[in-house]
DNA sequence: TTATACCGGACCGCTGTGGTCCTGTTTGCC
DNA sequence: GGCAAACAGGACCACAGCGGTCCGGTATAA
């Protein structure tokens, strides 16, 4: 089905809201905002946090904060924060020895094109595209 | 990781050899051409034989066809066969009621765009560009 | 000092996938 | 007519990955 991990969408999810909000958030607040349980909502901003796409602020009156406007975040970025490198093939782009039948195998390597090409298409899309109109708040409207 | 099933991946190996070598190929000699186990292999080309991409003919001198030259067979069509219909998200293209948090959620149905980019690019390629100039044989060149 | 909230990890049930195998059924060939 | 080859259609199981939860620790503001 070609899906990817339900924990990307709902890290889409909450980046909107966080755009949308605007300034710093608490997990459990934008757990009620978004309607996700707070528990997986905390991992997915810890997820987030490690790559830099948000930025967790300790301590009571806490929260967590937007690193870059939704707009100069592409969706492929997301993506690989939370599933990964972007490859489609067991045998990866330049990985080699990982499959037994890359003697015989026709297509040994050739799957590169595509996965770039998804890349592109993944790359040309960012979050604030997916937040839509919904983002009418804070600093993202603000450079607009 | 975004990646797709071996399967997936076999089937595209199977295809190549298939359109390489021409005319009717049987599983095992499929099997010992591409160096993938033959109970796989016979599994993939029933699925694709399924989706009408290859024809079984059965009885002794049996073996499978292609149904279209490998250059009229894009990889979209590949993936769907074996994957499932190309949808990223959970919550799938029009179907509602699948996620609970459809009502405060803020991209609701944005996740289309992203599905058409990757349908596209994947519809671009087709198995022969996959195969690349392995594919020098029977029909394939003959169209050429 | 205390409450709040992030941080880092461990933990478990479940689904889906990869892979094998077995029982028909069809068809060509001896 | 019988036999062997090869497809058709399942059932079946082991494993890995994912979704989701929880807990102990630490930093910080009131
Ligand atoms: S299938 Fe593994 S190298 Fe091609
Ligand atoms: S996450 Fe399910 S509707 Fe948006």
């Amino acid at each position: 089905m070609l899906r990817l991990s339900k924990l990307t969408d709902y890290a889409v999810v909450v980046l909107a809201r966080l755009g949308a909000e605007g300034g710093v958030q608490t997990a459990p607040g934008l757990a009620a905002g978004t309607g996700v349980a707070e528990p997986t909502v905390a991992k997915v901003l810890k997820i987030l946090a490690h790559h830099d796409l948000v930025e967790g602020q300790r301590g009571a009156r806490g929260g967590y904060r937007l690193m870059r406007p939704l707009r100069d975040m592409p969706l492929s970025t997301v993506i690989a924060a939370i599933e990964g490198p972007i490859a489609l093939t067991a045998c990866v782009d330049n990985g080699f020895g990982s499959c037994e039948a890359e003697g015989v195998c026709a297509v040994r390597g050739r799957w590169d094109p595509v996965n770039r090409a998804i890349r592109d298409a993944l790359a040309g899309i960012t979050i604030a595209d997916l937040a839509g109109p919904t983002v009418h708040a804070s600093f993202s409207a603000a450079a607009e």
